[in-house]
RNA sequence: GGUACUCUGGCAGAACGGUUAUGCGUGGGCCUGCAAAGCCUAUACAAGGGGGUUCGACUCCCUCGGGUACCUCCA
């Protein structure tokens, strides 16, 4: 499969035939997660459940940053430790994606957890000159680097001349950055060249050449990490062992919010707690993937209602799969093809989940037609409800499983309404309707039969 | 100011140098005891403005304009 390289600006080969690993830059345990972090994450999701699902094995990595300036001011204000704020925002992090539905990755290192590794680098960087001590702390030395740059295209005198940080004399070129970051106050480690604290960007150079090596498949992110966080983990993890680092380098775009981006500092964030409950997993799912992962998405209500009505057709589409019990039956075996092979090749083409998703809901579409025709056999829906479930389980969505319980009670209830229906006593009749409503069953009357089907409950609707 | 990306019908959003994208919405219809759901059908003079290349451009080039992101922490 194919897939938009940041680094060369062109598309790249992913190799498939053996194992693919990947790392992604995940959050920084401060707060609460909000619905941008959601996207980068589900896309990520998304993709290695593709991979997945060809037969390749997948090694996803993706790090807490749990030593952070923000982390330290989160705790002083709040009159607690970093250690606690981070394992609250880490619980709270699995709490809001396992509910999102995402896949637990390989392995979530922390930074406080690899310090050892990050000093073993460090000296390394060290040993080879290209990083140095200053009062301040370790700093990557940009000049022992020459293709500084290359990832965010930019320009180092163009960066100079336009930087507006304060200029740390201490430092030789001030577009150096800290790898190593002296200081006494906890959180603190002891290193060969002082106590302090690692810099933002060497746990992802350490973690991910730990765990994936020097050179691995995938590395992503938001966009808004290209610099100077992924440019300084490329100068980084390149010196460090003088070959290419990350074979494609992948960025999902941000989240907006009326065309802003979504961030802590304009205060328009929405948390995915929020949204969670009022709109649930699967329609964060399919507005997150529903353009493609590199531009930016707006997010609003509108689109999410779009996602929920969709979300029905689904939903139905599921339900008449599983009741199909036509006489007529038409050749399905091209409607899968057709789809199946749009949904793949979407995805093989730079992982377009736009296209996917209309392969996905034309699928769902024709087998609603069938099903309205009274031209939906159980064979037929076999084998079209195996396609649709590989790819409901490829874009991480999901229809609760019922109880046998639940179904016999669901059935008895239709029955004894058609009854009622066919002695015409039909206040009756809607009585029962109405009762099943409450229990959030929709019943679809066909011409000689009914179905029924389980409506996900979101809040959202009513 | 610099750099990158972006600008498609009411909304969302693709592909492609020449063919209807698609979905949502909206109108009509089918089904139904009535609904709902679903289906069918119709609907959009669409390409930010202006130039150019070309037999032909939404698609390539130039230019002007709008937007967003990054240049500081950020998914």
């Amino acid at each position: 499969m194919k897939l938009q390289d940041t680094l060369s600006n062109s598309e790249q080969e992913l190799d498939v035939s053996k194992k693919v690993r990947i790392y992604l830059c995940g959050v920084t345990v401060y707060d609460e997660s909000h619905i941008g972090h959601a996207r980068t994450i589900i896309v990520f999701d998304v993709l290695r459940k593709y991979v997945e699902r060809k037969g390749t094995e997948v090694e996803f990595i993706q790090n807490f940053t749990d030593v952070d300036d923000k982390i330290i001011n989160r705790a002083q204000s709040e009159n607690t430790t970093t250690e606690e704020i981070s394992s609250k925002y880490i619980k709270n992090y699995f709490k809001d994606f396992d509910g999102l539905n995402v896949k637990r990755a390989t392995n979530y290192p922390k930074a406080t957890e690899h310090i050892d590794d990050i000093i073993k680098f460090i000296e390394k960087l060290i040993g080879k000159q290209i990083a140095y001590t200053s009062k301040n702390g370790v700093y990557f030395s940009i000049s022992k680097f020459p293709e500084y740059g290359k990832l965010s295209k930019k320009k180092i005198d163009e960066l100079q001349s336009g930087a507006r940080i304060e200029v740390d004399e201490a430092k030789i070129d001030p577009l150096d950055f800290a790898v190593w970051k002296f200081s006494d106050a906890e959180p603190a480690w002891d290193s060969p060249w002082g106590k302090g604290r690692p810099g933002w960007h060497i746990e992802c150079s350490a973690m991910s050449i730990k765990y994936l090596g020097e050179n691995f498949e995938i590395h992503g992110g938001g966009r808004d990490l290209i610099f100077p966080h992924h440019e300084n983990e490329i100068a980084q993890s390149e010196s460090y062992a003088d070959s290419t680092f990350a074979k494609i380098w992948m960025h999902v775009g941000m989240v907006t919010i009326n065309g802003e981006k979504m961030s802590k500092s304009l205060g328009n964030i929405k948390s995915i707690k929020h949204v969670l409950e009022n709109w649930g997993a699967n329609i964060i799912r399919l507005f997150c993937l529903s353009g493609h992962y590199s531009k930016p998405i707006d997010y609003s209500e509108e689109l999410l209602n779009e996602n929920l009505t969709k979300w029905r057709q689904v939903e139905t589409c599921y339900y008449e799969l599983i009741h199909a019990d036509s006489e007529n039956h038409e050749d399905v075996k091209p409607i899968i093809e057709k789809t199946s092979t749009e949904f793949n090749n979407a995805l093989e083409s730079d992982f377009n989940t736009h296209l996917a998703l209309s392969a996905f809901f034309q699928l769902v579409k024709e087998a609603n037609r069938l099903a309205a025709e009274e031209k939906l056999g159980k064979e037929d829906a076999r084998i079209i409800k195996t396609e649709l479930q590989r790819m409901i389980d490829i874009l991480g969505l999901s229809i609760p499983e019922m109880t046998e319980n639940e179904k016999k009670e669901i059935d008895n209830l239709i029955e004894s309404r058609e009854k009622f229906r066919k002695e015409k006593q039909f206040e009756d009749a809607d009585k029962i309707r109405d009762k099943l409503n409450e229990m959030n069953i929709e019943l679809i009357d066909h011409k000689e039969r009914t179905v029924w089907m389980k409506k996900e409950n979101i809040k959202a609707e009513n």
